[in-house]
DNA sequence: GTCTATAATAGGATAGAC
DNA sequence: GTCTATCCTATTATAGAC
């Protein structure tokens, strides 16, 4: 079978997609009826049912779409001349979130996780991406210089991780919340606070 | 008129309110239908119409219910002697919210937020009374032992407060996401990452 | 104030033509 | 593969009796 009808295919799965995230972002997650996803891709029932088996189907797909990306930050950032500081790193997978239109989806995400189990599964993974690229810098940055960490610096990486990319949700959640939160305060906040 | 009746009417309310958090926990914040309501409250249609105008009264009710006696932990831990660190604050603060029920529903509100502004309202007013003592506390701290802080304790606690609570969505969410996640072990690196 | 019954609508999903 | 038309269920809110 040609191998373009099949890129044809998946283009069209990406557009219906797209079109989904666009309603996430305007009615929330559960705000989202197939109804308006038909709309925002100027596409209809059928075309969409062709591709997903149920609006759940696609939901998950959503919810891939909207957390997948920030790995790539992190890497980027993980390429650059040596060790980066706690408080440097979470500048870099921050940053580049925070010009993202997708990521004021992220917290829907989060929320449905807990009622969605497919949809949670995909943030455990990405979530788990994320933390164990950054779990590998504090290890670096401990071990390069001496003194920084009490113990051991892979003991130290372990329990410390999930503090420190709390700053994630906590940048998102404060973000939606807060009418006039100062996002550049933030990121000037972060290697205050994480310095050490 | 007399005075019970008042109070009845009001605890009637409360009734409404609480049966309405039982069904957030258990179908999410949007998953909630004035059906579910009226079978866990045991009551009917007419009588929650009679309280709340419509479905996004009663729900704006039950994001302040979900959200509030947070600031009771904080408060607490402030009457004890001798200014807290950051770390041993957040400690208070988490450690409370964890034995909580209805903090399973806090990531819920937050997502809801960005989509009802009178939820969004809620949410800012309850964030920034945590914020508020947070804050205070932090600068009682800095100002406690010169040298913790490079500078002056107040602007050091403007910038720093908010990376400090990004420690609540952080722990509410990666419990919410990640299947075997370690509450335990993050209270524990909270002082090791916010010790200074 | 609260109940039962119901109106009015919205939303998910399918059928069949093309 | 996609479109139009439609079925069916679920849901919000109201009306009127008690």
């Amino acid at each position: 079978m040609p191998k373009v009808t099949e890129a044809h295919r998946a283009a069209r799965r990406e557009e219906i997609i797209d079109a989904a995230v666009r309603c996430v972002l305007r009615d929330g997650y559960r705000g989202v009826s197939i109804a308006s996803v038909i709309q925002e891709s100027g596409l209809s029932a059928g075309a969409i049912y062709g591709h997903f088996v149920n609006k759940q189907e696609l939901l998950v797909a959503v919810a891939e779409r909207v957390l997948d990306g920030r790995v790539a930050d992190l890497a980027a950032a993980q390429r650059r001349n040596g060790p980066l500081s706690p408080g440097e790193l979470l500048v870099a997978l921050i940053d580049g979130l925070r010009h993202e239109d997708v990521s004021a989806a992220i917290p829907q995400v989060w929320a449905e996780a807990a009622f969605d189990d497919d949809v949670r599964a995909v943030a455990e993974r990405i979530f788990g991406r994320v933390r164990g690229i950054l779990r590998t810098e504090l290890v670096a940055w401990a071990t390069a210089s001496p003194g920084r960490v009490d113990g051991d610096a892979e003991e130290w990486a372990d329990l410390v991780t999930p503090v420190v990319l709390a700053a994630v949700p906590g940048f998102l959640v404060q973000r939606a919340i807060l009418r006039n939160f100062d996002e550049a305060a933030y990121l000037r906040a972060l290697p205050v606070a994480y310095r050490r």
